[in-house]
DNA sequence: CACTTAATTAAGTGTCAACTTAATTAATAT
DNA sequence: ATATTAATTAAGTTGACACTTAATTAAGTG
């Protein structure tokens, strides 16, 4: 389940889809009309979010409204979270107050 | 960068990895060994780590030492937690105290 | 220099996932 | 029943990517 959800969240047009969706439910065609691909390849980017248990559809007649899972968010970013636990998160606190401190300017 | 990052960890096996490097540094072979694929294979993975900027090599002799880079896992963390912002992160948190309320037996 | 060790790069293969168009399902309206 | 609308499933193509083995680089050592 949860790699499905890291394996769902890895493609670029399901993040924005995401996105999308936090707020508010939109239809399947709604979410399509943002990318310039065909409304099947948004349809089963669809699938994969829905079978990652990060959004549900909700039938309304011929329409479809998705939106956010909020449990399998929670599952997700637990996970995260979990995968730096403890020395991770102290290297974290360490280099986020090492970039405090010099601010930014050393990209590899 | 960040999409490189996202792009690396989504390969189990260079989570694997990171995880073996997290607390100390190990050599390319050192790493390979707790897996049963390819010398190369490795170093490949490796190579896709560096340039997401998540580990570093030191150089010793022959030896390659590989170890976390804290600034790069900094970003990601950093991305990945504004990606879940404001309203996502009060789902989030909602989320979790519905979970702790019905102690987790909801699976989809 | 020749040899060994550590690791990489090169070259090629197979699988998978993201897309396409075409066909199908499902709900509603005429 | 037929048509319309919304969306999906089916079938097939393509490109990326995780592997493989073989060849190469690089740094010591006898």
């Amino acid at each position: 389940m949860i790699d499905k959800a890291i394996q769902a969240i890895t493609e670029p047009r399901r993040r924005d889809i995401l996105h999308l969706v936090r707020d508010e439910e939109l239809t399947s065609s709604a979410i399509a009309s943002h990318f310039d691909i065909s409304a099947p390849a948004i349809s089963q980017h669809l699938k994969v979010l829905e079978e990652a248990g990060l959004v549900v559809v909700r039938r309304a007649g011929t329409k479809r409204f998705y939106g956010i899972r909020r449990e399998g968010f929670a599952e997700l970013m637990q996970y995260i979270e979990s995968f730096w636990d403890d020395s991770l998160l102290r290297l974290k606190e360490a280099a986020e107050e090492e970039e405090r401190r010099r601010h930014g300017n050393n990209e590899q």
